[in-house]
DNA sequence: TAGGCCATCTGGTCCT
DNA sequence: AGGACCAGATGGCCTA
């Protein structure tokens, strides 16, 4: 059962009383473990009333007046100590969510690498960004299955899809994409939503979509021309 | 120097 | 309650 805040606040403030610099215990790890339970348990601030009950009782006795004062001073320290205690409980799970945030892309940034790496590379080692490796991949694997389906349409014997996707072996498109020119073609942009291939079931894409054995065993019609009429090489997995 | 891309921080929202 | 996810803001780096 963890302690309330204020008895928290309360122990911490007769820590500092003690010579204890409160900077000093909040780097302590046992004493952020509880002020975290404390705070998880207790909800929104407390505002801390340690002494308030003995005020009253205070200013009718004689000679009071300064012992008044200084429960105030006391109370306005605690206070403070409070409010930067919050602050820092909520610094520390900010730094903590930063973290979760930090690998969370890290862990989407390793598996566009991981998808860039099964795409067709280009020779002077082009590095897609992220929004062209989606819509590559995307307009690749619409490419790949159009491919298929036309050999499996067009050629006799066997399986189209051994014939051009040996297990083994992974499609190569040599020549450079061009992103900036060719950034529309690619795919980004308004334009690129237009594109036959931002939509695979669109008349338009089948009709722009040809095989031939002497040519790549598949094309992009919205990639640059260069990029369509060249020998397919095969890579092997790794 | 402007524009594009990216990493990071941040607060809000949803889910378990 | 805590974590995951998301989108906006910001600043750094690079290139045309």
């Amino acid at each position: 059962m963890p302690a309330p805040l204020e008895t928290c606040i309360s122990d911490l403030d007769c820590a500092s009383s003690s010579g204890s610099d409160l900077s000093g215990f909040l780097t302590d790890e046992e004493d952020c473990a509880r002020l975290q339970q404390a705070a998880s348990a207790s909800g929104p601030p407390v505002p801390a009333r340690r002494g308030a009950p003995n005020i009253s009782r205070a200013s009718e006795v004689p000679g009071a007046q300064d012992d008044q004062q200084e429960r105030r001073r006391r109370r306005g320290r605690t206070r403070v100590r409070s409010e930067a205690l919050l602050h820092s409980l909520r610094r520390s799970r900010r730094v903590k969510a930063n973290d979760r945030e930090r690998n969370r892309m890290h862990n989407l940034n390793a598996a566009l690498d991981a998808l860039r790496s099964v795409l067709p590379s280009f020779p002077d080692d082009t590095k897609l960004t992220k929004i062209e490796t989606l819509r590559f991949a995307y307009n690749y694997i619409w490419a790949l299955a159009e491919t298929l389906r036309l050999a499996d349409q067009g050629l006799p014997g066997g399986s189209a899809r051994e014939r051009l996707l040996p297990p083994q072996c992974v499609p190569c498109l040599p020549g450079p994409p061009s992103p900036a020119s060719d950034a529309e073609s690619w795919g980004s942009g308004a334009a690129a939503a237009a594109s036959p291939l931002s939509d695979p079931s669109s008349p338009a894409a089948s009709e722009d979509f040809t095989y031939s054995p002497s040519e790549p065993a598949f094309s992009f019609p919205s990639l640059p021309k260069d990029l369509l009429h060249t020998t397919p090489c095969f890579i092997p997995y790794h």
